[in-house]
DNA sequence: GATACACCTTAACGCTGCGTCAATGTCAAC
DNA sequence: GTTGACATTGACGCAGCGTTAAGGTGTATC
């Protein structure tokens, strides 16, 4: 049996545009170009194509896929191991984006109901970087979900009076971080007083506060670059200078 | 506070390239451009890029977060709800494919355990593509079972003197690679016998040998890290030599 | 005032995996 | 001979930048 691309394609549920490619890439040749140069496909294209739409339905990349099917001696069940490890990862990036996305649709139903005032422009931003700083790959992990949902509620909740008291708390880390950081001494008295101020933020947000998770956030202030970005903003080095001090209010990592 | 394409490049953690794309989509301009051209950012766009990391992250599209953040009015989280859908879809399409690789693999084992014959790696890749035929579901639809039974006789139809010799000569070429590789000379006569019995260990694999398709394997092995650490085992660069003697070999690319 | 060097600019191609014209050739049927 | 369904190659387009290339600025140093 014979077949020229679009009886190929229609057997296999591809595009006639699908098999020009993969000739041109050299992935898959028809058996022979006929005198008109139409070209035509036999058996053992057909299986081969078997392959290459069973990799490609993996989710392996052709240029991968190339190298299973052209070369035997390729090992294919370690690159389809590699290859689980691969989509294992990106299911679990993929859970912890939609979980993101469900907290910041909560978040600004959440926000929108607390209060119709407008000029909540700058807001935006700390909420959503506060959203991160609850919800980051790594407070999580250590967390569990519990812990997740019950600070979630507890934001929802919040009050307008509330909500100024923690932006003005806010600020005065921002204010007190760079006042001691001129000073240079994170063991110094104003920089425990950021650590504190820091804490009494953090407070509002985290149902149960604890040394270990307060200085593991400092960490990652210094590990996340966006973190970094954020706090270095006015002064390079604050980030980490704000850890340093954490470290030392809550006696950890001594 | 000012900053130039690098200086916000670097607070954001992003490439200048990404600042200066965004600008010329549209979504992120900078507060002005000077005298001598150069973009210039201020707090404002600080913000708004932050925004655009944070929807990014998310796994938004740049076109969505362009309406997201150009249109204040735009309802954020309607877009966030269409996007967690979206989300799902891929989610759930993410297990299927996880758990077909995941059968594949434990189908390979088994034929593995099934045969007691170590030393099975040259064949390794055909058993999969057995397995791939028989149980892919999809496939075998398209196909119906004829096809699949065929293909599937033939590896069972090989037979162990076939085995065997395909065994050794892969063997041969090994020993007489590593040979050729003491001379240093790609077209020298070890060399060269080489890549003949290469051209013969690979006829048992191709229904159609080619120069193009040898040559282009020769290249492959070097370009693909996984072939080079396979033949560069024992002498680094063998790969390499490997593909120049059959270069001069199929006399391509001279 | 020249030179070095870091930093800026625009313009353009490259990557994946095809979809989608466009212009043109071939084959079988009416 | 014409129509219509097929085939061909060639080329642009998509997202989101990475990566040269070729050249203009800004600033410090000799």
């Amino acid at each position: 049996m014979e077949y020229t691309v679009q009886k190929l394609a229609n057997l296999a549920g591809v595009s006639t545009r699908t098999l020009r490619y993969y000739d041109e890439i050299g992935i898959l040749k028809p058996a022979r170009i006929n005198s008109s140069g139409y070209r035509i496909y036999g058996q053992e294209e057909v299986d081969r194509l078997q392959q290459i739409l069973f990799y490609r339905e993996l989710g392996v990349d052709l240029h991968r896929i190339k190298l299973i099917v052209t070369a035997p001696s390729f090992d294919g069940a370690a690159a389809l191991k590699e290859h689980r490890e691969k989509l294992l990862e990106k299911k679990e990036q993929l859970e912890l984006l939609i979980s993101n996305v469900e907290k910041t649709i909560a978040l600004t139903e959440g926000r929108m109901k607390m209060s119709n005032k407008e000029k909540f422009e700058g807001f935006k931003k700390k909420m959503i970087e506060d959203n991160e700083k609850k919800y980051g790959k790594e407070i999580r992990e250590k967390y569990g979900k519990d812990t997740v949902e019950k600070s979630n509620a507890k934001l929802q909740n919040m009050t307008e009076a509330q909500y100024k008291e923690v932006t003005k708390l806010a600020e005065q880390v921002t204010e007190t971080l760079a006042e001691a950081f001129k000073t240079g001494d994170p063991a110094g008295e104003l920089a425990q007083k950021a650590a504190d101020l820091h804490k009494q933020w953090l407070c509002y947000y985290w149902h149960e506060y604890s040394k270990e998770s307060h200085a593991g956030l400092g960490q990652m202030y210094v590990d996340d670059e966006r973190f970094t970005a954020y706090y270095d903003k006015e002064q390079p080095g604050t980030a980490a200078f704000l850890r340093d001090a954490i470290y030392i209010y809550t006696g950890m990592k001594q």
